[in-house]
DNA sequence: TCTGGGGTCCTAGGACCC
DNA sequence: TCTGGGGTCCTAGGACCC
């Protein structure tokens, strides 16, 4: 049988703020989203003062206030950075490894004699948290949602949890436990669909007839059906695919109705998925931009403006895709809007080597993005922008982020201080 | 006052062709 | 006046994930 382990660490984004402040250990700790809108990580002690998921800040407030929780602004650059430090000690156990998220990875542990395998899982959670100190869970399984299944117990069993080492009468009584909307890719919809069938657990959900689960929820649930009997439908996947879609998108700190700042925030977004194309030695033919007013106002109905441009010949380069959007942008920009979100979309995404034609990218841009990602790839913050930013401005529409931990481990300027 | 961002996969339905 | 049916390709939108 495969031995298919899924690590997950623990509250990531508020262990990694506790990593740097031991003294907040034993607090309760929020992250927030950008803008500082939605609590995205909570502490065990946070989840205890009632604060959910996704739960905007402002609607949590009191709950904070009245149990003195910490509250940090993310910081995604320490983040990457400490997941980093994870990864490459998971890659030393073994070459099959998904990475499958900033805080989760898959490995293939199918080679570990199956009684080792257990001691196997605790090492290698006390050796992330002695080298790392981010505490993680283990689930392992016959497949990735019976991994999941298992990592989801394990935080209560000291972080380990071996699905296929238990009796066929323990497995089932931990699918029962298990509501059928804590299953993985199982979402709100699919999960009111199954209640409607008298499905409730994951238990009833592996028992109920393929036929049923094919119909209600297509393929996606019944690969979801049959991993749950312990057969392989979702395999690892090694290596990383380069991505079919690049998107870079923010809400606004606060709205703007000016067309220049939209321009400003769109060049921006550009530059930046035309750095992330190259890095991946892609090229692209589609660009969409989009801009939006604010669903959550009260006052002003909801103003949703977008576009697509194809090029006649796919490019990664940054000019290029920043004259486009900006064209999209002037068609697509309506006057009195106060707009708080804009975002764009790179698509047609294809290999360099694939582009045919004589139209062959400018070799003049090309040599420029490629200076300009190796001197921004060497610091935190970017050096050279193009103009289109307006960077010397001060932006009105900028990212809130006032509560912001330093960033102990990817700036110079902010490395951790130890006084001895 | 204040509600994230980035990604994938799947399907239904329209356009088009023979 | 009669006005098919099957196949492919593409896209928008739904659903889900972290």
């Amino acid at each position: 049988m495969k031995q298919i382990a899924l690590i997950d660490c623990n509250n990531f984004y508020v262990s990694c703020e506790r990593l740097f402040q031991p003294v907040l250990r034993d607090q309760p700790v929020v992250v927030l989203s950008n803008n500082d809108g939605c609590v995205i990580s909570r502490s065990n002690e946070a989840k205890q003062a009632g604060i959910a998921m996704g739960e905007p800040l402002h609607l949590c407030q009191a709950r904070i206030n009245r149990y003195k929780v910490r509250v940090f602004s993310s910081n995604f650059s320490l983040y990457g950075d400490i997941s980093n430090r994870i990864m490459t000690i998971l890659k030393t156990f073994t070459k099959k490894i998904e990475i499958y998220s900033i805080d989760e990875a898959f490995l293939d542990l199918s080679h570990i004699p199956a009684p080792k395998c257990t001691e196997y899982l605790e090492n290698m959670r006390d050796k992330i948290y002695q080298l790392v100190g981010i505490p993680v869970s283990i689930g392992l399984g016959p497949n990735k949602t019976l991994a999941k299944v298992a990592a989801s117990y394990a935080k209560q069993k000291e972080g380990v949890l071996n699905y296929n080492a238990l009796s066929q009468i323990q497995q089932d009584e931990l699918l029962r436990k298990l509501l059928v909307a804590d299953v993985w890719g199982i979402g709100k919809r699919s999960a009111s669909k199954l209640k409607a069938l008298g499905i409730y657990t994951a238990y009833e959900l592996r028992q109920a007839p393929t036929n049923l689960i094919s119909n209600k929820l297509t393929v996606v649930g019944s690969r979801l059906q049959y991993e749950l009997q312990g057969y392989t439908c979702l395999e690892i996947e090694t290596h990383t695919q380069n991505k079919k879609q690049i998107i870079s998108s923010r809400s606004f700190g606060s709205t703007t109705n000016q067309l220049s700042d939209l321009e400003a925030a769109v060049s921006l977004f550009v530059s930046r998925a035309c750095q992330k194309l190259r890095q991946q030695n892609s090229l692209a033919r589609s660009l969409s931009v989009y801009i939006r007013s604010n669903p959550f106002s009260k006052n002003e109905p909801l103003t949703s403006l977008s576009d697509l441009a194809i090029l006649p010949q796919a490019s990664n380069s940054t000019p290029v895709f920043i004259k486009t959007a900006k064209r999209l942008l002037q068609k697509i920009f309506q006057q009195g809007v106060f707009y708080k979100k804009a975002g764009i979309a790179l698509g047609m995404i294809q290999d360099t080597s694939q582009q045919t034609g004589i139209f062959m990218t400018d070799p003049k841009n090309s040599k420029l993005d490629g200076i300009i990602d190796q001197l921004n790839r060497s610091c935190q913050n970017p050096l050279l922008f193009y103009a289109a930013h307006q960077p010397t401005k001060k932006q009105t529409w900028q990212m809130q982020r006032s509560l912001m931990s330093q960033q102990y481990t990817s700036s110079w300027k902010e490395l951790l201080l130890v006084k001895i």
